[in-house]
DNA sequence: CATCAGGGCCCTG
DNA sequence: CAGGGCCCTGAT
């Protein structure tokens, strides 16, 4: 899409996280791969959300401390937003970034822990983040199978250049998704001539679980963990390693590590055992060991300050292993 | 030039 | 439950 739509109108709204909450180690992840749906400067996070069918801009801006959170979210609309979809997006963006959760039993349980400390010290309050609805992070997981990080990419930003379109707000031009319907109607063909490849089947049955009268977002997220990781490996296209990333990052399951993926594994071989490489069920079982029902998020935030420490730190081993 | 693995998953036997 | 096949691409 060529033309950009320009989002003119603004709406305020004050969120309040539950304490401890660090911003920039929410907002921003260092460890995923750069798209042109977001952006980010210290204290501050900008994004593109498609929502009940609108395109809305957003900014979320840093008013507080990691002891006493406050965040300002501006919403830029191209017509004035009613107050009660200013709430509904609110909500949204409070479910996405984690905001409400208390994490008291995490830092009673887990933060003395020898090898969680040093990053605690530095990311205390980091929660897990969706920048993107379920079905826009099915998109992204369905980028990542069997492909080097340089080609997801790629892959992603060819699907926004032919299926998304461009939102000019706040001084700044970001992509925006399309909706699951833009999917359906466009020929498999025409995703294998962006690059998509096999998946390109996988992206049209994904959207057609996602159309009119498909899955309910709001409903899985109140399912318990069995129940939905057995919903979402009934989709086509995903399996343990992309239920793996849902679970926590879209749905907020901090225990949800079961499975790890070569690439991961390398990482967390090097972090808990300083070693290239070592067995999976080994890594599985320290983390249930070191972190309980904590052991996603604790390593979550083990595996962000690691790459938060990667722009500072010369780390040719992990360098190695980041093909970009 | 050819071959291969990559931040997997489906399908078959 | 194991293993072949799949689109494409940079690396070797």
């Amino acid at each position: 899409m060529s033309d950009t739509k320009v989002l003119n109108y603004t709406s305020e709204r004050l969120l309040t996280p539950c304490a401890p909450f660090h911003f920039d180690g929410t907002f921003h992840k260092p460890s995923y791969f750069p798209s042109s749906d977001l952006a980010y400067q210290p204290g501050h996070f900008w994004q593109t959300m498609r929502f009940e069918g609108q395109v809305f801009g957003l900014r979320c801006d840093n008013l507080g401390i990691v002891e006493q959170p406050a965040l300002r979210l501006v919403i830029f609309s191209d017509a004035p937003v009613p107050p009660a979809q200013v709430e509904r997006i609110a909500a949204e963006v409070a479910y996405r970034y984690d905001l409400f959760a208390d994490h008291t039993a995490f830092y009673a349980e887990c933060g003395q822990e020898e090898m969680l400390a040093p990053a605690l010290r530095r990311w205390r309050g980091m929660r897990p983040n969706s920048n993107t609805s379920l079905y826009e992070f099915l998109v992204i997981a369905t980028a990542l199978q069997n492909a080097a990080i340089r080609r997801s990419i790629q892959m992603i930003e060819n699907l926004f250049a032919r299926y998304g379109s461009q939102v000019t707000f706040d001084g700044m031009t970001l992509s925006a998704f399309w909706a699951p319907e833009d999917i359906q109607a466009a020929p498999e063909e025409e995703l294998r001539a962006l690059k998509m490849g096999y998946r390109a089947k996988t992206l049209k049955r994904q959207a057609d679980a996602f159309g009119p009268g498909g899955l309910d977002e709001a409903r899985l997220r109140e399912l318990p963990s069995d129940a939905l990781k057995s919903t979402l490996m009934g989709l086509y296209g995903i399996g343990p390693a992309s239920v793996w990333y849902l679970l926590f990052q879209v749905f907020k399951r901090y225990d949800a590590f079961e499975y790890i993926s070569p690439w991961e594994q390398k990482i967390y071989s090097r972090l808990l055992f300083d070693q290239d490489w070592v067995e999976a069920p080994v890594i599985l079982d320290e983390v249930e060991r070191r972190w309980g029902r904590w052991k996603m998020l604790a390593a979550h935030i083990l595996f962000e300050d690691l790459f938060w420490r990667r722009q500072h730190e010369p780390m040719p081993w992990l360098e190695a292993l980041i093909r970009r």
